[in-house]
DNA sequence: TTTCAGGTGTGACTAAAGTCACCGTTGAGC
DNA sequence: GCTCAACGGTGACTTTAGTCACACCTGAAA
């Protein structure tokens, strides 16, 4: 089970890590809402997703839930991986927006795998990179961008990592991810449908480019 | 002489890996305002920083230098190891602000100091982990806080940073790195100096706290 | 000495974003 | 059917930040 997800999810992984790593891990399974992480909390392994989506966010002094990335099969958790190496607490916060599986590795595991192993090392590498380089993104919006160019690309986000063009989301959800208020996100929607970029529904909005 | 700056500025690093690093790199020096790193650009080699000091910052559309943080002696960069390794290119840009010495180590070398040496693949992931929660507070003061307490929080790290009371630096400069305007700057500055905070001078701010 | 670029101060205005108040709609649960 | 909470629309207003215009000062270079 866990030698088929690693097969299929991790496609870069040598037969002899999936083997190694089949031996130690467990799966574990999370409900929509969900939380994987929270700020200040430690962990115990690290955690590779195979199936579902988790959503990374940085929570708001009134509790927003400002989005930075989200996490799909075949990514890991590039916090659980250093923070579990160097017991550190993270300052993030992760939730399971679908039911989501990961794959729970030990972190005693860590060294041994990245001694010898070096598709796992390679691995870990780029998901930092990836991750430091999607944060870099969204230090761009916020520090460049005004909110409409913000929630265009917001949306045009969700349209793609979702793969679907009719986002079940509401007006309040979109002010939280962009730290926004929900006033201000209705306006912004009204001119895009007037320009035709979308259509807007209750509870849903209906991409059109 | 790499050795005694691996000693001195990388303390953790264990004495065979000093020695193998010392076989292979070489030392290379920057002038302030020296580009170390600019977008787009590829590596073909990792840095250690030994001495001065290096502002990692974000380009922005008119030409703003938006810092996110500096690198010091005992530092490296986490972007330099991860593009380098991976031969994809960067997204940042890094500028010595002082006279700056690093180790420069080629590429080649990475694979086999990840393998063989527990304190240089420890060092790696800590530099990652470091450089993810600096863009993490950037995040937080950009998403969530006004200019004012960005300016605060800004001078503050400065004068830690630096080490000194007397920064010098301009308005524009400070406008730059905060992505703002030097009026919005000169006028929350006065602000500052009328609670008390802060001494304004030409060309450089006497911070009182 | 004169000139001039760069740094700073400030008022007036504009634009963007956030807030407040209020209302209409919808749909789930009773 | 009725109720009510959640969702969304909108006008009016405030706050924050950015822009424009201009003035003054300083110090280095001519």
């Amino acid at each position: 089970m866990i030698k088929e997800y690693l097969k299929h999810k991790f496609k870069n992984f040598e037969p002899a890590l999936i083997e190694r790593i089949e031996q130690n891990a467990s799966i574990k399974e999370f409900e929509p809402g969900e939380m994987l992480m929270t700020t200040g909390q430690y962990f115990r392994s690290t955690m590779l997703v195979v199936e579902g989506r988790i959503k990374l966010y940085r929570e708001g002094p009134e509790g927003g839930e400002f989005f930075m990335y989200y996490l799909e099969p075949g990514n890991a958790c590039a916090l659980s991986m250093i923070c579990a190496a160097k017991k550190e607490a993270s300052e993030i916060m992760a939730k399971a927006v679908e039911r989501t599986k990961v794959i729970s590795l030990p972190i005693e595991l860590m060294d041994e795998l990245m001694r010898n192993y070096k598709t796992w090392y390679y691995f870990v590498l780029e998901t930092y990179r990836s991750r430091y380089e999607e944060l870099l993104v969204v230090i761009d919006h916020i520090a460049f961008k005004g909110m409409d160019e913000r929630l265009d690309f917001y949306l045009r986000n969700q349209v793609i990592k979702l793969q679907t063009k009719v986002l079940k989301i509401t007006h309040s959800e979109i002010a939280s991810d962009l730290s926004s208020s929900r006033e201000v996100v209705s306006r912004l929607l009204k001119k895009m449908e007037q320009k035709g970029d979308l259509v807007l529904h209750r509870n849903y909005i209906e991409w059109l480019r």
